[in-house]
DNA sequence: ACCTATCTACTACATTTGTAGAAATGAAAA
DNA sequence: TTTTCATTTCTACAAATGTAGTAGATAGGT
């Protein structure tokens, strides 16, 4: 499945608060963006239509949404090709990248530790 | 600046080949994916409008291409709305995807490990 | 039962992207 | 020098994307 930003800014903020109406979705995007209502509707509208999500009901006249795909499976199927394009695909550049760059503290990086250590031993 | 991801194929080709003509580019990319020279010579023309790659010379009828961005600039700035959209902003759990999915070998794990310690050390 | 505010459904439109043909051009061959 | 063939330039077009207005429906208040 394949979703836009600003699809993938909506499918974020339902994984958070989800189940949600429309309504919510565009009152947490208006945080961090102006936008219209009826914008964000239509990217729910065309989420809906890609099966990204689906109605779990009604609250008045509104309806209210969940996700049928989840993070992780997105993700997955997102990575290589960003890996490819950013990176070369070379991957240990872009987990670098991410090492140097990104805030971690003492517990981040005890956990990465430990997951690197398995990562040899199963060799 | 913002390229698209058939854009990025082509820089990705260009930065591991530069300088090189369009025909050099499409002859590569044919090899993962049939495509017209045209098509190629199109994306080339707007990375070029975009400002991503300059004219570096000619051969013959050929225009000699150069880049103008490298590829951790673009990372720099791909990589966090990619964190954001995928994993929720949480840097942790995307490390962790990668190095849970991506083939590692001993000197990557090694090396990764090292930065950790840096890392942890800058504390 | 009626009004009204709100929500949905539908339509619209500019821009970007992927894709490529047609026409013009110019270097190199004959 | 004339022809030819690779290249560049220009043009085109459908689909996807970001963005939002309008019209129609309806739940809830009075």
């Amino acid at each position: 499945m394949k979703l836009s930003e600003f699809e993938l800014d909506v499918m974020q903020l339902l994984w958070q608060h989800e189940p949600c109406t429309a309504a919510q979705l565009h009152e947490r995007l208006s945080q961090s963006k102006k936008v219209a209502y009826t914008t964000v509707k239509t990217i729910v509208d065309r989420l809906e239509q890609k099966g990204a999500v689906a109605r779990a009901g009604q609250q008045g006249k509104s309806i209210i949404y969940r996700s049928c795909v989840d993070q992780s499976t997105l993700s997955d199927q997102a990575t290589p090709g960003f890996m490819q394009r950013f990176f070369g695909g070379d991957s240990r550049s872009l987990i670098a990248h991410f090492i140097k760059q990104e805030e971690l503290n003492e517990d981040d990086i005890a956990y990465l530790q430990s997951l690197l250590k398995d990562k040899k031993q199963a060799k």
